[in-house]
DNA sequence: TATATTTGTGAGTGTTCACTCACTTTAAAT
DNA sequence: ATTTAAAGTGAGTGAACACTCACAAATATA
């Protein structure tokens, strides 16, 4: 990838992410990467390619966030560490979660989730805790966690700490 | 309002909903209306001013179906009217809960909150119910409910019965 | 160094967009 | 019945859209 191919990817994911995608022109996304036009649809062939490569990017991005949950073991920590992502997440994941969720609406875009991969992960560590039904739980909880990052991301959570202290309880952590 | 501003109301919110609002030209409400683009322009002015109507529109929609649950006294219905509502809820409904996530998250609009005027009414509930915490409470169910409409609007949901009795039970219902 | 390939440009292209306007039709008021 | 006003039409408008292409610059390969 060269570094205006780079540009181009990092102005699509902050414009996109702020405006939506429709709302953003290639034009826009040229102007603000610092490139001509014409280059996007040589590198992305057309809107929709440069919205494919942006989204493949994100999705590295929240793999990657989510590796080290995915790696624990202790289902104890498995459970805090999930909770605990979404609070001390930092603004460019952020970024990425509200693209994301952003896309999904926008574009219906039913297969894009976030939490999706956690899912087995979770209910092994509900097993372990010997909850009745793991399925459930982990349904339950990455409902709610779906919740919770939407009211993270528009910033509607006075207190985080609080926040954070009173969902942990309801898992016993 | 006459009858066809009624039909190009209807046409809006149904292709606002199911493509969003950039990707819904106007031309194309008028055709599904079955009028003249004009009159779209005659009676809403521009396009964000048939946007305002049909959120107006949906937030009358949507306070409507929350009233059975503002005038109930008894906590513990409350909290269960409040429930069950989301997995009763008919498909006319639900596009109108669709449409205000969508919006949502494509306008970056935040003021639409389709379950806040709820929230007093959560928090009376948890206090008569002798929760320790009933705003934090309130806050974790309404969050916990947000999830669970993208959820059902998704249809992600294999066995609404038992999800539905799973949720229930987390408030002893 | 000479050649070939890739990277990058910017002026264009046809199409669609939101919106206007002169006009006709319908309905209400006098 | 006549006037007035509102509802409705459809062709037209400039701007913005995604995208193309002939060409230039930079880089890789020989």
């Amino acid at each position: 990838m060269t570094a205006k191919q780079y540009q181009i990817l990092k102005a699509a994911l902050q414009l996109f992410s702020e405006e939506g995608y429709h709302a953003t022109s290639t034009s826009k996304v040229a102007k603000s990467a610092g490139v001509s036009e014409g280059l996007i649809f040589r590198h992305f062939k057309n809107k929709n390619g440069l919205l494919d490569s942006t989204i493949n990017e994100i999705e590295l991005r929240v793999n990657q966030l989510l590796q080290p949950i995915l790696n624990e073991e202790n289902p104890k920590k498995v459970i805090r560490k999930t909770i605990e992502l979404l609070f001390n997440i930092d603004e460019n994941d952020l970024k990425c979660l509200k693209l994301q969720l952003k896309l999904k609406w926008e574009l219906d875009n039913h297969e894009i989730e976030t939490l999706e991969s956690l899912k087995p992960c979770l209910k092994k560590a509900f097993a372990k805790l010997r909850y009745r039904t793991p399925e459930l739980e982990t349904e339950y909880l990455i409902q709610h966690l779906n919740g919770l990052t939407a009211a993270i991301i528009k910033d509607s959570i006075n207190d985080k700490k609080t926040a954070k202290v009173f969902l942990l309880r309801k898992y016993y952590l």
